[in-house]
DNA sequence: TTAACAAAGATTTTT
DNA sequence: TCTTTGTTAA
């Protein structure tokens, strides 16, 4: 055996031992910061180094693209290039991979397409309308929620009827459910949740398959193992059933996704699955101050179960955390701003040590517009992704279809984009003849004189297969992945279209396309063997959280979620108030609060040496003005590490939502029948520290400014308009207004010279 | 068939 | 508030 490497020295003893052990189970249950990817990465070179598998032997499954593509560098500098060779991303990743050399065996081509939630959705959609239910009724995305959820559990459609009790919904659900699973099959298609389960029906139905797969994986590892879901324990346990080299990685803590259908089980009962599994926890942290970490777990301590541990640091205590009590999410967004620049004034922070986290993404917003107001650089992770951009996800469909024209979805999303006269009712009728010959909707329109639509459309179908042939062609004589995009954007007319809409919308369409056509030819330079089909594939299984990057200059925004694994010197948590934090139910389901109390933990335990809670006394929702309660964590921390912005402890209520079974009655939150805690009037600090932006100077007062929702106005390069809307106060008002012919424009008052017509 | 306008509805979290 | 969906007129 070769002699140990000195990197072993890095660790300390736990985290030795994890990296040592060799065969068998393993359990490493990694507290937040206690450096749980240095013992993944470490365990992984150096079973390398051992010799006790070669790089493509060992196969690594991460949650995001990002953490592999980490996780593979740091190997790779401990190790050097053989690492390459490692299997190792997220889950649908690898899987999706192995789908592609294996498709035929279960009956797809190794093109098949990959449907995001909203493919998915409007897949379902489409079923639901063929089958005679009104979309309004029986919503598409509850379907789709349910079917997902029955996948996850390996539920399959004729044993869905037979497990649940037939309420209506479970009824529609079991039909639509068999319907969209044979029709994906028609499409080439699956949805994410097709990526995980597929491989075990695979793996089931070709005993020969899954052990040319056990054989090749001498070692698994799965990190982040508390997030993991059925599918993904019994592919991975089908896996690891010849060497039973099983290690995993987790912190029940921190388990966040059990609307994904994850099952905190899978780490509480991995004892009991495989009993001779070695448990190792890891239990120093070198991420955060005592400060933080008390703060943190006084906040878990309210959960029921978890398992045993105790974080401990040699950190030093560390600031008191500081709880900023804000008037509504302007103010709010203002003081986070004024407290990031004064920071970096004062302790020579840089713009990159800031985080704020808030629990959904539309918080984003106001955030985003203060700190472009006020010249503070940031980079928002998440949101609304660049792939599924309306324009992307069309240039992607044309794409798909050219290697997988069954797929109907897709089809139906481009075939009238731009619109070149197949309307809604030829559409129907195609769709309707396709249903009824059991063929794809592409065969049909390839054969569209025997169908029988109403003329000038059949004429535009011819036009457009000719259009799609003639690219196929091009693609398989070799031509490049990017010249045939650029010809599809010529032919069909998508860029033409835009440059005539002529509207800054378009514009912003246009640029998306160009960075499409630049990700394309990224792609073709840097692969060995480009394929559109690998294109494809790829990018429908990345998110905007793989592009978060630590090392650019700007305060990060983002939410909890996407924020696991991460680590800041600073980090505000904003909007803590009821039903935002912990956040609101949904038509009457139940809130997972222990949950939402992990959140809570994960986002306290990303910061390294300062961290800021925030709440509002009430907030914008649909332009309304609600009322919010500070939320009921703020409560449960420990209250010697929180103190208030001028240094007083804040005033707890621990018994404040015990024993109210949380706010059933909605609107009761909201209006004056709950005990509502704070003085309202009672001013929250000093005038003169408010960081007030509202100068107030053109009309103020409303009656003799002209420029009111519904007024007509005349523009003198747009012509006559009418306002729809407006925002801002003082210098910043601005107006939306309608001009014919030209549409929306987004207008400030104090620029635009508008004149009242009228 | 399409564009223009009005009305409804949306905010959990994500591979 | 903003975006998506439905209805109506041309």
């Amino acid at each position: 055996m070769p002699k140990e490497p000195d990197f072993i020295h890095d660790l300390n003893k736990q985290q030795k031992r994890a990296v040592r052990h060799s065969e068998g189970p393993l359990l490493i249950v990694a507290g937040a910061g206690s450096g749980k990817t240095r013992v993944l990465t470490y365990r992984i070179a150096y079973l390398i180094q051992q010799q006790k598998a070669a790089p493509n032997e060992i196969l690594a499954l991460t949650f995001t693209n990002k953490a592999a593509r980490e996780m593979k560098q740091r190997i790779q500098q401990l190790i050097g290039d053989q690492a390459k060779k490692l299997w190792m991303g997220t889950f649908h990743s690898v899987f999706s991979k192995i789908l592609r050399y294996e498709a035929e065996r279960i009956g797809f081509t190794s093109d098949y397409s990959i449907y995001d939630m909203d493919d998915a959705k409007n897949a379902i959609k489409q079923i639901l309308k063929e089958q005679g239910y009104d979309p309004k009724e029986v919503k598409p995305r509850i379907i789709q929620r349910r079917i997902s959820d029955a996948k996850n559990e390996l539920i399959k459609p004729d044993h869905y009827n037979q497990k649940f009790v037939h309420s209506t919904l479970d009824d529609i659900t079991a039909k639509i459910y068999g319907i969209y699973v044979e029709r994906l099959k028609q499409n080439n298609a699956m949805d994410f949740d097709d990526l995980l389960i597929k491989p075990i029906e695979l793996f089931d139905e070709h005993e020969d398959v899954l052990e040319k797969y056990q054989d090749r994986f001498k070692y698994i590892l799965i990190d982040e193992y508390q997030d993991t879901n059925h599918a993904q324990y019994k592919v991975t346990n089908m896996l690891a059933n010849k060497y039973k080299n099983l290690c995993v990685v987790g912190d029940d803590a921190q388990s966040i996704y059990s609307f994904r259908g994850a099952d905190i089980r899978n780490i509480l009962d991995f004892k009991n699955d495989y009993e001779e599994a070695v448990k190792i926890p890891l239990e120093q942290n070198y991420r955060s101050t005592k400060a933080i970490l008390k703060a943190a777990d006084s906040i878990i301590k309210n959960n029921s179960q978890q398992l045993d541990k105790t974080l401990w640091t040699d950190n030093g205590m560390g600031e008191t955390i500081t709880v900023l009590d804000n008037y509504d999410e302007r103010d709010e967004a203002n003081r986070v701003a004024d407290y990031i620049r004064d920071l970096k004034a004062r302790k020579g922070y840089d713009y990159s040590d800031f985080a704020i986290l808030y629990r959904t993404n539309y918080q984003s917003r106001v955030f985003e517009e203060t700190f472009r107001r006020k010249g503070i650089t940031y980079q928002l992770v998440g949101g609304l992704s660049f792939y599924q951009r309306k324009e992307v996800k069309d240039v992607l469909a044309y794409l798909t279809l050219l290697i997988n024209p069954d797929d109907d979805t897709n089809l139906m999303r481009i075939i009238n984009e731009p619109s070149r006269g197949i309307g809604n009712k030829s559409l129907s009728d195609l769709m309707a003849k396709a249903r009824e010959s059991n063929q794809s909707l592409w065969r049909i329109l390839e054969n569209v004189e025997e169908a029988d639509v109403y003329k000038p459309a059949e004429n535009s179908v011819k036009e457009f297969v000719a259009m799609i042939n003639e690219l196929k062609q091009d693609l398989a004589s070799g031509k490049k992945l990017i010249n045939v995009t650029k010809k599809l954007l010529e032919r069909s007319g998508y860029m033409k279209a835009l440059v005539e809409e002529n509207t800054p919308k378009a514009m912003t369409r246009r640029e998306n396309i160009l960075e499409l056509e630049n990700a394309i030819s990224y792609f073709e330079k840097n692969n060995n063997n480009p394929t559109l089909s690998a294109f494809l594939q790829e990018i429908s299984l990345i998110t905007d959280t793989d592009k978060y990057d630590e090392e650019k200059p700007a305060v990060t925004m983002m939410t909890v979620h996407a924020a696991k694994g991460l680590e800041f010197p600073v980090v505000f948590v904003v909007g803590l108030e009821e039903e935002l934090f912990p956040v609101g139910s949904r038509n009457n389901e139940e809130v997972n609060i222990e949950e939402e109390r992990r959140l809570f933990y994960v986002a306290i335990t990303r910061a390294e040496e300062q961290l800021f809670f925030s709440h509002c006394r009430s907030r914008y929702k649909y332009g309304e003005e609600q009322r919010k309660l500070r939320s009921r964590f703020l409560d449960e921390v420990s209250s010697d590490v929180v103190r208030t912005e001028t240094g007083s402890s804040i005033k707890q209520d621990k018994e404040r939502f015990l024993g109210k079974k949380n706010n059933k009655d909605k609107s009761s939150s909201n209006n004056g029948n709950t005990k509502v805690e704070y003085d309202w009037k009672k001013p929250l600090y000093n005038k003169n520290n408010r960081s007030s932006n509202n100068t107030q100077i053109h009309y103020d007062n409303p009656d003799e400014d002209p420029f009111q929702v519904g007024a007509k106005v005349e523009h003198d390069v747009f012509g006559p308009g009418k306002i729809i809307s407006r925002s801002g106060k003082g210098e910043r008002t601005k107006v939306v207004v309608f001009f014919k012919g030209r549409g929306r424009k987004t207008l400030m008052l104090r620029v635009a010279k508008l004149q009242v017509i009228g």
